[in-house]
DNA sequence: CCCTGATTCGC
DNA sequence: GCGAATCAGG
């Protein structure tokens, strides 16, 4: 399989919405997992939150990265050692992407905060200036009634929740699709599901939300 | 073991 | 550019 506009497209969005590599891979098919996370890199999206990530600071730099696990080719040059490590500063978040948002509420963090006073630090959290190409989709082939009137995973842009509706590759599966909260991947509404404040344990009652409507089955 | 993403490197 | 192999962590 080729990586078509189609499916990088389809890769961005779900990439952006949270789901893992596997599952895009799944959903694509005829891709291997690793195949997306490669194509994800190459296309410039990274990180995000990983349940791998090392954690970077000081105390291992011996193994940063991967510095030379076997002799697999003949010749390993020392590799010069970098003196200086750069502060990395704090990318400039700022993302304008207000358009038709009515109300402006003072919001002067570079972070901002949803309904509930969380903050944001989750999936989705990237800059996104790479999207010239506007997400209109006219007279798309829905050929799912099921799906006609709802958002579908092509449908999902920066203003749409993300929120998922069911489960992936089920008939009716959809986004929420609601205008999202600004600077978050989801509306208000899921935005008060994905991020609750963590509560004293004593009333702390309400099971929790998962998204996409719970652990697969298969 | 399962899973996750990250990185490398031969193709 | 692609992705299997591998690494690294939960």
């Amino acid at each position: 399989m080729s990586w078509t506009e189609e499916r990088i497209s389809t890769l961005k969005k779900m990439w952006e919405s949270g789901m893992t590599a596997s599952q895009i891979a799944e959903e694509l098919g005829g891709v291997s997992r690793n195949a997306v996370i490669g194509k994800a890199h190459r296309l410039g999206l990274q990180s995000r939150p990983s349940p791998v990530k090392s954690n970077e600071g000081d105390a291992k730099p011996a193994k940063a990265a991967r510095p030379a696990p076997a002799p697999k080719a003949a010749s390993k040059p020392a590799p010069p050692p970098s003196p200086a490590p750069a502060p990395a500063p704090p990318p400039p978040a700022a993302k304008a992407q207000e358009e038709d948002a009515e109300d402006e509420k003072p919001r002067p963090m570079v972070r901002s905060v949803g309904p509930g006073g969380f903050v944001r630090q989750n999936p989705g959290d990237q800059a996104p200036p790479a999207t010239p190409a506007p997400p209109r989709r006219l007279v798309p082939a829905k050929p799912s009634p099921e799906v006609a009137d709802k958002t579908s995973l092509l449908d999902l842009n920066d203003k749409i929740c993300k929120w998922p509706m069911g489960h992936p590759g089920e008939p009716d599966f959809h986004f929420c699709g609601d205008k999202v909260n600004p600077g978050f991947p989801y509306c208000v509404e899921h935005c008060g599901h994905a991020y609750q404040a963590q509560l004293p344990r004593r009333d702390r009652r309400p099971p929790p939300p998962l998204p996409y409507g719970g652990p697969r089955v298969r």
